[in-house]
DNA sequence: CACCGTCAAGTCGCA
DNA sequence: TGCGACTTGACGGTG
C-alpha cells in the first residue's frame, strides 16, 4: 500500500481546527473536535475512493490531547462518532498510524519531560484504540535526545520502553530520525526490546550509520525482519529531497522517475505479496499518493487519468501551455494507460515557473465556466482582475481566490474537483 | 481580507 | 544560564 500523512489536498476534506492554548475552553475544544472528527471522515472517504490504503492521522486531531489544557472526556462524548470512524477503516480496509512529534521524547534526562512524552503516547494510543483497531495500525517514534552520552540515552530509552502501557506498546514502532539516530542505532534498540522498525529513506541517506557497509535495500531488508504477524506487514517512508530545501527537506511532490526505480529495486528483493507499505512524507501528499498508486496500476484504466488530467489541466496550462497540449495529445489514445509518462509532463510543466500571460489564459478558461451565470458585477470586477493578472499588476491567488468563490456560488463541481484553487 | 507574528513542543549549539 | 534555531500548520491580531 502507499500513503500520505495527515493532511488531503484539494477541497474534499475540511482542514483540521486547532486553538491556542488560552482559547481552549470546553466549548471551544469540544467544537474543534467534533470538527476534526468529520473532517477525519472525509479524509476517510476521499482515501476510499482515490484508492489509498494507508493514512497517517494527525496529531493534531484532538487538540491538547495528552494536555491538562484538554480535560473533556472526549472518548465517551464522541464515542458514537469515534465508533463509526473505526467501521470506517475497517470498512475500507484502511491502515492508519499516528506520529507523535520530534518533541514527544521518553528518553530525556529530564523526568517531566518523560512523563509528558508518556502522556502523549497514551493519548495517541488511546485515540487508535477508540476506534477498535488492532495492532497493525501503528504509534511511530524517534529515539529521541542524546545529551553527550548517545549509549545511556538509547539504554534510557530501552528501560523507559519497558514501563509503558501495554497499549502502548502494541502499536509502538520507531524510525531512524535524520540528526541523531541512524537506522543501526534504531535496529540496536529494537534487537533489545522487539520494537518493529520504521525505515525512513531520506533520513537515511542524511543521517547513514557510521559504519554504513550495507546497501540501502539491505538496511530495508534488516528493518523488515523487525516486524512480527501481529505488527502487519512492514512499514517504511518514502520520501524525496527538495532540490531547494536544506538537507533532509521534503520536496514539493514525489518524482515518479526516481520513486518507481527505488520501488522496482525493492521488487527485485521481496515478493510481490510481502512489499512493505509506503508512507509518502512530502508537501503535496494525497497527490503524490494517486500519482504513485496510478503509475503502478498495472492493468490500470485511462479512465483514471483523465480524471486526473481534469484535476490538473488548468495549472498545467497557467505554467506550460506546449505540454498542456502534448497531454491532451497523449490522452487521445484510449487504448493506452501512459500514467508514467503522463505525471512525466505534469512534473515537467509543473515545475516550470508561471508567466503572467500563462496565468491569464488559464483563468480566463476557469473564468468561462462561470461567466454564463455571473452578474453585470462580476463581470466587469472579472474583467478587471483578468486584465490586471494579464499585466502583472496583481497576483494569480487573489485571482484565484476571487474565481473559487464565484465556483462556490455557481457550483462548478467540475472545478471545485480540480487543484486549480489548491497550488 | 491579506499579511505576518505567534503558538505548541524539547533539544542543542552558542554566548 | 539563557536564548535562538529548528519544524509545522493553523491561529489570531493588525492594518
Amino acid at each position: 500500500m502507499i500513503g500520505y500523512a495527515c493532511i488531503t489536498l484539494g477541497n474534499s476534506v475540511d482542514p483540521l481546527r486547532g486553538c491556542t492554548k488560552k482559547n481552549a475552553t470546553n466549548e471551544t475544544l469540544s467544537s474543534v473536535i467534533g470538527h476534526n472528527l468529520t473532517s477525519l471522515s472525509q479524509a476517510l472517504h476521499y482515501n476510499h475512493q482515490n484508492n489509498i490504503q494507508l493514512f497517517r492521522i494527525s496529531s493534531d486531531i484532538i487538540p491538547f490531547g495528552s494536555s491538562p489544557v484538554n480535560s473533556l472526556p472526549w472518548k465517551d462524548s464522541f464515542g458514537e462518532e469515534l465508533t463509526s470512524l473505526g467501521e470506517l477503516v475497517r470498512r475500507f480496509k484502511i491502515r492508519v498510524s499516528m506520529h507523535p512529534g520530534q518533541y514527544t521524547v521518553i528518553n530525556s534526562p529530564h523526568q517531566d519531560v518523560v512523563d509528558r512524552a508518556i502522556e502523549d503516547l497514551i493519548y495517541h494510543a488511546s485515540f487508535l484504540d477508540s476506534l477498535s483497531l488492532d495492532a497493525s495500525h501503528k504509534l511511530i517514534l524517534h529515539i529521541g535526545g542524546i545529551y553527550n552520552e548517545k549509549e545511556a540515552a538509547m539504554d534510557r530509552f530501552i528501560s523507559v520502553y519497558q514501563y509503558l502501557p501495554e497499549n502502548v506498546k502494541a502499536r509502538l514502532v520507531i524510525e531512524n530520525d535524520d540528526r541523531l539516530y541512524s537506522v543501526a542505532d534504531v535496529l540496536a534498540i529494537s534487537s533489545a526490546t522487539g520494537i518493529p522498525v520504521v525505515f525512513d529513506t531520506l533520513h537515511h541517506e542524511v543521517n547513514p550509520p557510521h559504519q554504513n557497509d550495507k546497501s540501502m535495500v539491505e538496511w530495508l531488508l534488516l528493518c523488515k525482519n523487525t516486524w512480527k504477524r501481529n505488527d502487519g506487514c512492514q512499514k517504511i517512508h518514502y520520501s524525496q529531497q527538495s532540490p531547494s530545501g536544506k538537507a533532509g527537506a521534503h520536496s514539493q511532490t514525489i518524482g515518479i522517475e526516481a520513486f518507481l526505480s527505488f520501488y522496482h529495486a525493492l521488487e527485485q528483493y521481496i515478493p510481490s505479496g510481502d512489499l512493505p507499505d509506503i508512507m509518502l512524507e512530502v508537501k503535496d501528499k494525497n497527490l503524490s499518493a494517486v500519482k504513485c498508486i496510478n503509475s503502478l496500476a498495472h492493468p490500470g484504466k485511462i479512465r483514471t487519468l483523465e480524471e486526473e488530467w481534469s484535476r490538473y489541466k488548468y495549472n498545467v496550462l497557467e505554467h506550460d501551455h506546449a505540454i498542456y497540449l502534448k497531454i491532451r495529445a497523449l490522452l487521445k489514445d484510449k487504448t493506452i494507460y501512459p500514467a508514467v509518462e503522463f505525471y512525466r509532463l505534469l512534473e515537467a510543466a509543473l515545475s516550470k515557473t508561471i508567466r503572467p500571460e500563462a496565468a491569464d489564459n488559464a483563468a480566463a478558461h476557469v473564468w468561462g465556466y462561470m461567466s454564463p451565470f455571473a452578474t453585470q458585477k462580476e463581470k466587469e470586477a472579472a474583467s478587471l482582475k483578468l486584465t490586471a493578472l494579464h499585466n502583472n499588476e496583481i497576483s494569480s491567488d487573489l485571482v484565484k481566490k476571487f474565481l473559487y468563490r464565484l465556483a462556490v456560488k455557481y457550483e462548478q463541481t467540475y472545478l471545485l474537483d480540480s487543484f486549480y484553487f489548491t497550488f
